[in-house]
RNA sequence: GGAGAGAUGGCUGAGUGGCCGAAAGCAACGGUUUGCUAAACCGUCGUACUGGUAAUAACCGGUACCGAGGGUUCGAAUCCCUCUCUCUCCGCCA
């Protein structure tokens, strides 16, 4: 959400950054709005005040034995008055409310202006794409010779797009999440969660998810509650509605799975795991003082690639341009490893800077060094989406026989298991 | 799921219709004292919105907030209703 002073004090800056957004806000509608809810506050608070004034003149008439009857009749004239503005004062804020949490963040004066994924920017590449003297396999035949899932029976018991993890693919998901959880809570200082996965309205509104997103959550009919699409939700909604005494920055990593509809996403990019409904993740928040954010963000994107590197995976980072951010994003880091037998790059992070736009949304604030209440920034990233880092282990491991070979850091995860062979016929 | 108790400022905890934005203690912060530490003493010490002087710093004023929402009343932390959460006991249960 977007401070309203910013809006009401230097509204042609809020324009300049959403147009390079493509938002089609209405940035005036916000304002005439504010002006009548202010006009409204000023009004209803007078009012108030001389109600309040008279109220304590009654207790001291009464008090001397005085007749009160025909102050409170005009008192209570003015009591209606009162209630009949606070609740056009309630409709003019909601109003406003539902307009400003449409907004989406400003871009940051470092995010290249573009219209979509076309116009983002190659930060650096790291490592090299791998060659192969045979002809690459792509995951799914890999996986599917090797018994790592079954997409078929899962998808009669859930439909297309829910992944189901057997034998050795599903230890290889338990290991890859043990060993990114060990990474970044020992070595990289994260405090490790492990959130509820169903929250409130509420909750999907303090991050930004909602209203925009409500298409493309679960929501569970009946309770007041929606399946988290990462684990972003629960944990920036750790400190939700307060003010933070702990000394910042606070670091933390959760592994959960994320659900999501993917509604309108049919058919593009779909197969084997590429795109699912549902997916594990290990994801990394934090919650930082104001000046220091975009220090941070760089040191997320390093934790993050540390992960990468780690499994010698090939990668490269992306900087998104101002079109092809996210709702609630100020700045924008993509993580892409290569995949041989996809032939292309496959997005397994996103590192956002959010500064103030989560906080101000969820009310999370600190007492800076100076002793001011303020709004922290908060920050998140994936460290990583786990569906395609398999995509990227097996196509960039495998042999010409049709076994993968496993990273080295990997193994102690996995029983000292150094390849993956197709199971005896 | 049943019965009961409770929810007040960072914490503990008073407050049962006007003198309460809220006692007291603790913690925190500033200061005095001190060779240093401790102690003692003095002071400060919630948040949001809003009006004014003014530079979005500071100051003065107003309003609202005592779990959330509604009601009674001239006036509600205090009375009534609904909801949420916490605790205790019972039942059920991975």
């Amino acid at each position: 959400m977007l401070d309203i002073k910013l809006i009401r004090e230097d509204p042609d800056r809020v324009r300049a950054g959403l147009k390079t957004r493509h938002s089609p806000v209405d940035v005036s509608a916000v304002l005439e709005l504010d002006e009548r809810r202010r006009a409204a506050i000023t009004e209803g608070d007078r009012l108030k005040a001389l109600r309040n004034e008279i109220s304590k003149k009654i207790g001291a008439l009464k008090k001397a034995g005085e007749d009160t009857t025909e102050i409170q009749r005009q008192t209570r004239e003015m009591g209606e008055q009162i209630s009949a503005l606070d609740a056009q004062l309630r409709e003019i804020e909601e109003a406003q409310r539902q307009l400003v949490l449409a907004i989406p963040n400003l871009p940051h004066e470092s995010v290249p202006s573009g219209d979509d994924a076309l116009d983002n920017v190659v930060v650096r590449e790291w490592g090299r794409k791998q060659t192969f003297d045979f002809e690459p396999k792509d995951h799914v035949a890999l996986g599917e010779a090797l018994g790592l899932f079954d997409f078929e029976r899962a998808a009669r018991m859930s439909g297309a797009g829910f992944p189901l993890f057997k034998g050795p693919g599903a230890r290889l998901e338990r290991a890859l999440i043990q060993f990114m959880l060990d990474l970044h809570a020992t070595r990289h200082g994260y405090v490790e969660i492990s959130p509820p996965f169903l929250v409130t309205t509420a909750t999907m509104t303090g991050t930004g998810q909602l209203p925009k997103m409500a298409d493309d959550m679960y929501r569970v009919p009946g309770d007041d509650l929606w399946l988290i699409p990462t684990a972003e939700v629960p944990v920036t909604n750790l400190y939700r509605e307060e003010i933070i005494r702990e000394p910042l920055p606070l670091k933390f990593v959760a592994h959960t799975p994320c659900f999501r509809r993917e509604a309108g996403s049919a058919g593009k990019e779909t197969r084997g795991l590429i795109r699912v409904h549902q997916f594990d993740k290990v994801e990394l928040v934090k919650f930082v003082p104001p000046g220091t954010s975009y220090d941070e963000l760089e040191k997320l994107v390093a934790d993050a690639t540390a992960v990468l590197e780690a499994l010698g995976l090939t990668y490269r980072v992306l900087q998104l341009c101002s079109g092809d951010m996210s709702f609630a994003a100020a700045k924008c880091y993509d993580l892409e490893l290569w995949a041989p037998g996809f032939n292309g790059w496959l997005e397994v992070s996103s590192c956002s800077n959010f500064e103030a736009f989560q906080a101000r949304r969820a009310g999370i604030r600190w007492k800076n060094p100076e002793g001011k209440t303020e709004f922290v920034h908060t920050l998140n990233g994936s460290g990583v989406a786990l569906p395609r880092l398999v995509v990227a282990l097996l196509e960039n491991g495998q042999q010409p026989d049709g076994s993968v070979v496993l990273p080295e850091a990997l193994r102690p995860y996995l029983g000292g298991l150094e390849r993956l062979e197709p199971p005896p016929k």
